[in-house]
DNA sequence: TCTGGGGTCCTAGGACCC
DNA sequence: TCTGGGGTCCTAGGACCC
């Protein structure tokens, strides 16, 4: 390769830029509540195992910090103002504030609700990225942030990379911002803490430490090798690289979500197995609201439990198809709960969806209405692509996954017959059966009667999943 | 005074397939 | 009969970020 370049891809412009608000949480409450101002202010939980999530300066001065725990912050700055945080308020701005960037440049990746980089080179944007031009970028946009949000502030650092842009916005706290020359990078870097390298957290320190590793000028003495010995392969080189400002990672405006999930810490720890399964379900509820919200399923269910020792369990199990559904869900997750030992106490307890995938059955029908003439298109995906319906009379104690694609979808595909194939979680694929498509009581009738898998099923307590296929996805 | 909730990414071992 | 190695998927745990 050979565009100009040579350091690990670093552009020779400084043309990303990272926003920071500062102190976002708090400063919002200060904004709304004039009584606040100039007054140590925390948000966090205020429960007896909260933790605070953000101090304002005010408050920092005590020494509070972020992810300290809400009983520590208490007794360091008994006289501030205890906040539970209101996350519709922290939203609105946050919006406002991503509008800003994205009027700045079509190339925005938020990285949290007060945090953002932007592409000031993005394709067919024509900014100057002069040292003057940047200049007058920075202050723009941190008055346009100020009016936006009705008086909040952010740190800006723009750099050549997002390491760099990240830590010059660090730099620039509170309501500042830093530009970085092109060619210094290296040398901003050298003299700081290695923990200033975004990814080095207390463990992977500690571990730097004892190969007798402080500074980045340290870091730089060790070989690549001798790194991915004590951090492996993958944190090994990228440290490495990273050290020596080399970053070539680009600004991606969205990134699909991987996984949902919702945990709880109790105010103490509970024990009674029918409570916790109550809140398993309670769980499973509020995950699957959140993925037909946003118009998801997943595969993999995930049992989170923290016990009284603070030691932290999962449990998962992976369908043959993707889901949304909470009754299926919460079964599942009260199984792997039933995995873990939690005789002496649960403090957290959490249920997750992962793998996931962004069409449901739902979708198709929608798109069919609106083209009711175009081919009926089968979904690649293959095995479960069937939107579940729930009180078909099946046998007592079954629940279906995936059931009847209704005649809108098969029938319409022109397909002479479907094939239904009958599995369960445990058992994996069972019975293939195929039936004449014009049935119109094929499914509810043949999985009424009963069938080996399914009495199987139905005694083991198992989740059974029928998939109801065109016959050539199934070979 | 013990340690939130929502995520992402990585590692390592085992199963399974070619 | 013995000996493989690579790729992918799944599971459990851990580090890290805001």
């Amino acid at each position: 390769m050979d565009d100009g370049s040579h350091d690990g891809g670093v552009r020779a412009t400084a043309s990303i830029l990272h926003l920071d608000l500062d102190a976002f949480f708090a400063a919002v409450e200060q904004r709304d509540k004039p009584s606040l101002r100039g007054r140590p202010v925390i948000v966090g939980g205020v429960g007896g195992r909260g933790v605070v999530a953000t101090a304002s300066y005010e408050a920092r001065v005590f020494g509070v910090r972020s992810a300290m725990s809400t009983a520590e912050a208490r007794s360091r700055c008994p006289h501030a103002a205890f906040l539970s945080g209101r996350f519709d308020a922290y939203r609105v701005a946050s919006l406002a504030v991503m509008g800003e960037l994205c009027a700045l440049s079509p190339l925005v990746e938020p990285l949290s609700l007060d945090e953002a980089y932007v592409d000031l080179a993005a394709p067919g944007l024509d900014l100057d990225v002069s040292p003057a031009g940047l200049d007058a970028v920075a202050s723009r946009l941190k008055e346009s942030v100020h009016q936006a949000t009705n008086g909040l502030t952010a740190s800006v650092g723009i750099a050549s990379s997002k390491l760099v842009a990240k830590i010059a916005s660090e730099l620039g706290k509170p309501d500042g911002a830093v530009i970085v020359t092109p060619g210094t990078e290296q040398e901003l870097l050298v003299p700081m803490q290695v923990n200033v390298i975004p990814g080095v957290g207390p463990a992977t320190a500690e571990r730097l430490r004892r190969i007798g590793v402080h500074t980045v000028e340290q870091l730089l003495h060790v070989s690549a090798g001798e790194l991915v010995r004590a951090l492996g392969q993958a944190h090994g080189t990228g440290l490495f690289e990273l050290a020596r400002a080399r970053d070539d990672r680009p600004v991606v405006s969205q990134r699909a979500t991987k996984s949902v999930s919702v945990e709880d810490t109790f105010e103490n720890d509970l024990v009674d197995p029918v409570l916790l399964a109550a809140i398993v379900d309670r769980h499973a509820r509020s995950v699957c609201e959140r993925l037909v919200k946003h118009r998801l399923s997943g595969r993999t269910v995930t049992v989170k439990v923290r016990r009284h020792d603070f030691s932290t369990h999962t449990r998962s199990a992976t369908l043959a198809g993707p889901t949304d559904r909470p009754v299926l869900v919460s079964r599942i997750a009260r199984r792997l709960l039933g995995e873990v030992d939690t005789s002496g106490g649960v403090r957290l307890l959490g249920v997750g969806v992962s793998g996931l995938s962004d069409w449901i059955q739902d979708d198709l029908f929608a798109e069919e209405e609106d083209a009711a003439d175009e081919p009926l298109a089968v979904p690649e995906s293959g095995p479960g692509t069937a939107r579940p319906r729930h009180g078909s009379g099946y046998p007592p104690g079954i629940d279906v996954e995936h059931d009847e694609h209704g005649p809108g979808w098969v029938w319409g595909a022109g397909l002479g017959r479907v094939t239904v194939r009958f599995e369960t979680a445990e058992t994996g694929p069972g019975p293939v059966r195929t039936f004449a498509a014009d049935d119109p009581g094929l499914h509810r009738r043949e999985i009424s009667v009963p069938d080996e898998a399914l009495v199987e099923a139905a005694l083991a307590d198992e989740v059974l999943t029928v998939d109801v296929l065109p016959d050539e996805v199934l070979s």
